[in-house]
DNA sequence: CTGAAAGCGCTTACAG
DNA sequence: CTGAAAGCGCTTACAG
């Protein structure tokens, strides 16, 4: 046993078979008699022998490692996919390689790099773009490709989308069929294709139905930013009754800060609406009706298409549908 | 260029030189020369090469690759000291492996062995607690070892402890301090080293007090389990004024049933300290007294001794002190 | 079904 | 400083 532990060698030495033996052994499907197999297994068993993926993943065309790459990884939301997406991976014989584009720009790109370095058999973006011309080297290195809600396409990658505009028209559908007459829309500075989707979803339909919206737009998806949005919103003159919340955190906050800072009474006085059913979101201090983003649906469709296989004339694209979480944050309409 | 990639012979052939010269380039403090190194470099970075790290941690003793294994990944705490390890191993140029040990009894050990497979660097230990034997097998492979908050000590890994005890002992002396008469101790029945120790701390100081104290204890450690605590614990006939919650997600169902279900005020009628420090605890809804963990300095912790020469004489325990963050559910005591 | 041999992409003594 | 050669632990045609 050399310093890298137990390898091939020593097992076929202690079973009596040759190194191509116990290679096989740990191979379904290889063509070796059972009892040869049960041999090698036994010494392995008492060697404590583990095959090495680093040099059957030299040989092989895959590593069973696949990149989770995404930013801002201890928010409810996030933390959830992530979850959600190692768990699927590992039932599916697979291992997650965790890398956190949060710091600068170029992350992306850089987590792209560290997956070629280490020959990942997929990539999954959960954050920001990295250029084409990355996004061709990964595939011409036989990796797989996945963006989850990214809004720009990428030759020969698989896109998993929420309709995230669909669902910022029916959050001002919703708020205007519960009376609601001031209605305003809160968002981060992120800029994120969710985010913005979901924005220019309630301008639409607000455009269409011909009412006028207040829009607070800053900081951070976080839910200090929609403390600070929720106490602007409050402070107006002419108060909203209706605010759709591109995000939970952001919807929190505006309830906060209404609630606490303002006596507002929701939904009462003011109805909000979020987007990602948090745990959070359905505790009892917030019962918020919002979006239900389905993260074990998206993590389903991300593993389902990476162990596939893949034909190519097989759909490149997925749409998962969003439900409303009907709870308490949003008024019911007074009957007339 | 093979199937898998560009590989070192390829840039050895496009910049003129051996096979060994572009490896060289690629190892900080080899013996090449500055103007090889550049034209190694630009060869390299013409072709798109990226070091196989797979063939490398064949060779060299070190992969880059640390195992984090935990279960309950989307929890506040949890994904926030994976957040700040993936981030500071990021910095320290390693990658983070995640391992979800959700699923079975035998689940770390399963990651671990998966560790092994992957010839990780090391494995940092959150949730659960494996067999000696086999974290022996892990030293023998030369991986490191680190446990986080586990109470059990392995011969040649590194353990990094909160002191748990000391806090419910502190939460306890906050409490009476307060001017709470009628104390009540809040768990949940994961029974893990660190909810053990909270509320062993509780008890002990309790004890010296001569104070008799209630201990509700049922289901996984969560918001929900808190809300039937909470609800437990209202329904009393003497009902306690003040609570110490093992965690912060028991704390804040706590709050939630007191309040909303019983009309219970906080901290006028009830005081409530929790453990973590989760973002929540500083939401404007709860507002929770809670002893802080400091989880970028558990994350210093464990990547500096990952990364640094690990003298064996030095200690291999490290104990990081935790903090009451004052805030404003307990009350403040009546002045005479 | 089985073993000897070649090779995956890299690093590292070994000579020069 | 540089290159040819050996070897890390594995898999996979190739013969038998």
């Amino acid at each position: 046993m050399g310093r890298g532990g137990v390898s091939a060698k020593d097992v076929a030495k202690a079973a009596g078979v040759s190194r191509a033996a116990v290679s096989r052994a740990f191979t379904p499907g290889a063509s070796i008699s059972a009892e040869t197999r049960k041999k090698v297994m036994k010494a392995a068993d008492t060697l404590g022998y583990q095959v090495n993926h680093l040099a059957r993943g030299l040989i092989r065309s895959e590593t069973g490692i696949v990149a989770l790459i995404a930013a801002e990884l201890a928010t409810p939301y996030r933390s959830a996919l992530l979850a959600a997406l190692s768990e699927r991976l590992q039932e599916a014989g697979k291992v997650a390689m965790l890398i956190n584009s949060d710091r600068s720009d170029d992350s992306v790109e850089r987590a792209l790099r560290q997956a070629i370095s280490y020959r990942t058999d997929a990539a999954v973006v959960l954050s920001g773009m990295p250029k084409t011309e990355l996004t061709e080297t990964c595939l011409k290195n036989g990796m797989r490709l996945v963006l989850i809600n990214r809004d720009e396409y990428r030759e020969g990658s698989y896109l998993i989308r929420l309709d995230d505009r669909a669902a910022g028209r029916t959050a001002f559908a919703t708020l205007a069929a519960a009376g609601c007459r001031r209605l305003a829309l809160a968002t981060s500075q992120a800029g994120t294709p969710s985010l913005s989707a979901r924005r220019d979803g309630f301008r639409d339909a607000a455009a269409a139905a011909g009412v006028e919206i207040v829009e607070e737009a800053t900081g951070p998806t976080s839910y200090e930013t929609g403390l600070s949005i929720g106490t602007r919103l409050m402070s107006q003159t002419d108060r909203p009754d209706g605010v759709f919340c591109t995000t939970d955190l952001l919807a929190l906050g505006v309830m906060d800060a209404a609630r606490h800072r303002f006596g507002v009474r929701i939904p009462e006085d003011l109805s909000v609406i979020g987007f990602d059913d948090v745990p959070q979101a359905s505790w009892e201090s917030y019962d918020l009706t919002t979006f239900s983003q389905p993260v074990g649906e998206i993590a389903d469709a991300c593993v389902d298409w990476l162990t596939g296989d893949a034909m190519s004339g097989d759909p490149l694209q997925t749409s998962i549908p969003v439900q409303l979480a009907w709870r308490g944050s949003v008024r019911k309409n007074q009957p007339f």
